[in-house]
DNA sequence: ATAGGGTTAG
């Protein structure tokens, strides 16, 4: 059929139904030879349809030749610019459309206020709502969903309540708007209490609403009630596209529950990359690293390339873990494959850092053009972490002319001045984030101001401190302040610290072997003995101290007293030599690091038989004379196995980075970096 | 007069 032959009747449909950039300039060359063109909202339609096309050249070649141009006109270019991305130029026609003195309507202003969202301007938004209000608009669901999302995402779900709350009429997406605003401002408790009054308002929940839900589950740590959205979700029959699958992949694996998780992505139809990330993620995030990295390796079989997000997941993994081979790869990989960004840089500058190379670490943040607050704040924490206080707290110097630092900046840098002993600075930094940054200190700014003070020995100015917080002394500070008393043996301090601790119900096993330690070395038996009951009652374990040692890109383990590995008598070998050859250095074995009650011979045993002992000898056995190792143990470095590896470095004449739960400790020539402070 | 404009996973 000829264009030529429709009726202007006919034209109009074709005309909305159509993306086709030539074919509709020919209808346009119809429309205006039949004449059409005197007739109404024509030009509007063509503009829209151009719009939809991605066309905006020929769109705005109409709305240039419209001598008066009314409300609908201004819209459809307005939703031209929105469709493809233009918010600049949304806002921009916004101005002149109210210059010229035409009065914007509600789809206007919806369009604007969304164009003031994507480009995080709340302050145009705000003079775009006087307008509204102006207007006449304020009660307009649509008009009032769009400032309700600008609010949020701007982080001002303050001021979003007060218009939710001021709202007449509010449909599901008004509801949806503030619930997915308030998760992800952090609130998913609240979330969760505003979806229970929705529901109690007799909103029916959709899909989207869902979706945050599904956040709030995943925020709040709340399994069963993320088992009963999916449940609901079921009942209702709810459309379960990949989107909605990986939301609950998503929150599964963010609180822990991976089977679960591993069970729905298994049944995600057609997977993507988004979906793998968030199992990937979730394996990283709970630990589960050769998993993740198993995972990472099946993602690319399957045919899908990693993108940032997945890598980053990734690097955690080889962070936590220690590998620096796997790292290197994922790092070579990206580089060829794909952009990197500020996050990706980032998370390479935590995993060198985190698998002891320190320096590379260095020469990629050097790398980083403009750099933002994680990544200051990762540099900062990676040199803590390295017992390099002094090079935190001048990076930290440098950070503060540049950029504002925040909470997480000033956790990281008292962290890295108290592993480094650097006393009176931590005073002096705790000061100025209260006085100059205003920054209320948090539990964890506490804790670690008492560990820097206790650790150094001033136990009372740190019991001091904690007397003094605003909020309930947690267990952070209390095992902060014990764990110093222990070390200097104040026993007045630390029992009062232990008591403290106690009440508090302490569920990490290590923190009761400390509490036990302590009251038996403060002589105090029978308190000492009640702990152990406790724990022995309470069915708890030790914690199986682990070291893994990365040799020729595999990752070797070895549990405390590990028999079963097949190199197990070489092994003993050798540390029975390295034993000979330090006691003629003049090594005596620090036995007061054996918390059973034991003999003393038997101690020493048990000394020798400590996990990171067992992975260094592995490594040594199995690596070409030289080579650095890298240990990576999941508890605290005992002791005497510091003062062993320092005696093993010389002897071997080898670097030998130890990582422990807290912080790295670099051996070189029979010194460690942390100067034996820890 | 009608359609359209607002919420959507790692």
């Amino acid at each position: 059929m000829r264009l030529k032959n429709l009726s202007p009747q006919d034209l109009k449909p074709l005309l909305l139904g159509c993306r086709h950039s030539a074919l509709i300039s020919q209808i346009h060359a119809v429309m205006v030879s039949s004449g059409l063109f005197s007739s109404g909202n024509s030009n509007a339609q063509l503009i829209s349809s151009y719009g939809r096309a991605g066309d905006l050249e020929s769109a705005h070649k109409v709305f240039d030749k419209i001598s008066l141009r009314r409300v609908d006109s201004w819209n459809a270019m307005l939703i031209a610019y929105s469709r493809n991305e233009c918010p600049v130029e949304v806002v921009n026609a916004y101005k002149q459309m109210v210059f010229e003195g035409v009065k914007p309507d509600s789809s206007t202003f919806t369009v604007a206020l969304k164009a003031c969202t994507i480009l995080q301007d709340l302050e145009k938004g705000e003079v775009i709502w006087e307008k509204v209000v102006e207007c006449g608009y304020e009660n307009d669901i649509f008009v009032g969903s769009s400032i309700l999302n600008l609010y949020a995402k701007c982080g001002k779900m303050d001021k979003a309540a007060i218009v939710f709350e001021k709202m007449q009429k509010r449909d599901t997406v008004c509801w949806t708007t503030m619930i997915t605003g308030i998760v992800q401002s952090g609130k998913g408790r609240e979330a969760v209490d505003l979806y229970r009054r929705m529901q109690k308002e007799g909103m029916v929940s959709d899909g989207v609403v869902m979706l945050g839900l599904m956040q709030a589950c995943a925020n709040i740590a709340d399994t069963k009630l993320g088992l009963s959205v999916h449940g609901y979700m079921i009942r209702r029959a709810l459309p379960m596209d990949v989107n909605m699958l990986t939301s609950l992949v998503d929150m599964y694996a963010k609180n822990g529950e991976l089977d679960l998780a591993t069970r729905v992505f298994r049944k995600i139809p057609c997977r993507n990359t988004v979906s793998w990330s968030a199992l990937i993620s979730g394996f990283a995030q709970n630990g589960f690293a050769v998993n993740a990295l198993q995972l990472l390796i099946e993602m690319q079989l399957s045919g899908l390339t990693p993108d940032v997000a997945s890598l980053v997941s990734a690097l955690l993994a080889c962070s936590h873990i220690g590998s620096l081979k796997l790292g290197r790869s994922i790092h070579g990989y990206a580089v060829r494959k794909v952009i990197m960004d500020q996050v990706l840089s980032t998370a390479f500058i935590d995993m060198y850092a985190k698998c002891g190379l320190i320096s590379c670490a260095r020469a990629l943040y050097e790398h980083i053009g403009s750099k933002d607050l994680i990544c200051w704040n990762t540099i900062i924490a990676c040199y803590g972490i390295h017992g390099h206080g002094r090079e935190a707290l001048t990076l930290f110097q440098q950070m503060k002319d540049k950029i504002e630092p925040d909470h997480a900046t000033f956790a990281a840098l008292l962290s890295a001045l108290s592993h480094s002993g650097l006393v009176e600075e931590g005073r002096h930094w705790f000061d100025v984030m209260v006085n100059e940054y205003n920054i209320k200190p948090s539990e964890k700014h506490y804790a670690c101001l008492v560990d820097l003070l206790a650790r150094a020995g001033e136990v009372e100015e740190a019991k001091d401190i904690i007397i003094c917080m605003e909020m309930k002394p947690g267990l952070a500070v209390w095992v902060a302040l014990l764990s110093g008393c222990h070390k200097h043996k104040k026993f007045l301090i630390g029992e009062l610290a232990a008591n403290r601790v106690l009440e508090l119900i302490p569920e990490n096993t290590g923190t009761l072997v400390l509490v036990a330690n302590f009251f038996a070395a403060a002589k105090v038996w029978d308190k000492a003995a009640a702990v152990r009951k406790v724990m022995k009652k309470a069915g708890m374990k030790k914690v199986p101290g682990y070291s893994a040692v990365e040799v020729n890109g595999r990752l070797h383990a070895f549990l405390m007293g590990d028999t079963s590995h097949p190199q197990y008598e070489q092994i003993i070998g050798l540390l029975c030599n390295l034993e000979n050859e330090m006691k003629a250095m003049g090594y005596v074995p620090k036995t007061e690091f054996v918390w059973q009650n034991l003999e003393e011979e038997a101690k020493v045993k048990v000394l020798c038989y400590h996990s990171e002992r067992l992975a260094i000898a592995f490594g040594l056995l199995n690596t070409a004379p030289g080579t650095r190792l890298l240990i990576t143990k999941n508890l605290r470095v005992c002791g005497d196995c510091h003062e062993v590896t320092k005696f093993i470095s010389v002897i071997v004449k080898r670097e030998i980075i130890v990582r422990d739960v807290k912080r790295f400790h670099h051996f070189k020539d029979g010194i460690c970096s942390c100067g034996d402070y820890w």
